[in-house]
DNA sequence: ATATGTAAGTCCAATAAATAAACTCAATAG
DNA sequence: CTATTGAGTTTATTTATTGGACTTACATAT
């Protein structure tokens, strides 16, 4: 298979993957949750040549996960910000993160804490069901293909609805 | 920089991208996730290259997130299944598959429904804060910096603890 | 006024990775 | 015998990624 053509299968993992799936498109996405704007900024902090990291970034626009602001006209100076579809990863960002800290960190710990300011405390995530609320375990999980003959709505969550109790 | 330093960074994002920041890794991952597990069921259902597929379940063998497993004696047949560490990919390939049937799903809704058995309905992940237990709003995230002199203990959870409430 | 610096890229040649198609090896089924 | 299945490997080709130099546009220091 050729790789453009995952964006058009059906299966969701590959239309994912068409858009994250590189070796750097998630660690630019995670600076930028981290309030990365510039592109001399991504370059300098990653160490991503500058070809590579131009079509990244073009393919997270293109992709509407991204979008380029001009923040200054004279000298012309721009910015990447998430949109709201990119601020629909954050919950994939955490969930590598908290992977990588716990499986590669030195023994100083994690390089980088995350604080829930509401509750005040260091945290990592912890993935809950929609439905109940209830903590999900991988093994308590069916999955299933959608039934040939019958609609299912498209999942329809509000922008911020992983924030909020369903 | 180069792709194999980016193993040896600091940054916990870049060392999870080395191990999954490809285009074929998440969407096997996905796929074991189903239950698929041996190489010419991957190869059949991705359309992937052998070489790629070869190199890719190599790759993740490597880094401890698959295991080779013998089967059959004679002939000889294996398969891949997961590992602790690779089971606590999870929430991270959730998070993912719950973004791109978001934003991917056609009409008919997505193409793959995962049921919480033990409340009985389909659901989509969400992500709660490990310490208070309520949902994670990104704007209610503060990042910084593990303090120079200061030592962390590295994050420790038990390989199902993202299931459990702490 | 010239030189230096910064921001945001593009262009180019070299290297590295991914691809499809054919091939191997071991065994079983007809 | 021949075909088929499973699990790959080999080879030649195509595609992607890389570092480094270059560009454009303006700002600041000498």
């Amino acid at each position: 298979m050729k790789w453009d053509d995952l964006e058009s299968q059906q299966c969701s993992m590959a239309r994912t993957s068409a858009v994250l799936g590189d070796r750097w498109t998630l660690v630019i996405l995670s600076d930028v949750f981290l309030g990365v704007r510039r592109f001399e900024d991504f370059q300098k902090r990653l160490g991503i040549s500058r070809t590579t990291l131009a079509s990244r970034l073009k393919n997270l626009e293109d992709h509407g996960v991204l979008y380029q602001r001009q923040y200054e006209e004279r000298p012309p100076r721009f910015e990447y910000r998430l949109t709201e579809k990119g601020l629909g990863l954050y919950p994939a960002i955490v969930a590598l993160l908290d992977w990588g800290d716990e499986h590669y960190s030195d023994a100083a710990g994690p390089p980088v804490l995350r604080r829930h300011k509401s509750c005040g405390h260091d945290f990592h995530g912890v993935l809950h069901c929609s439905e109940c609320g209830e903590p999900v375990n991988p093994r308590d999980v069916e999955a299933r293909k959608r039934p040939a003959n019958k609609r299912y709505p498209a999942v329809t969550r509000g922008p911020m609805s992983y924030a909020v109790k369903a």
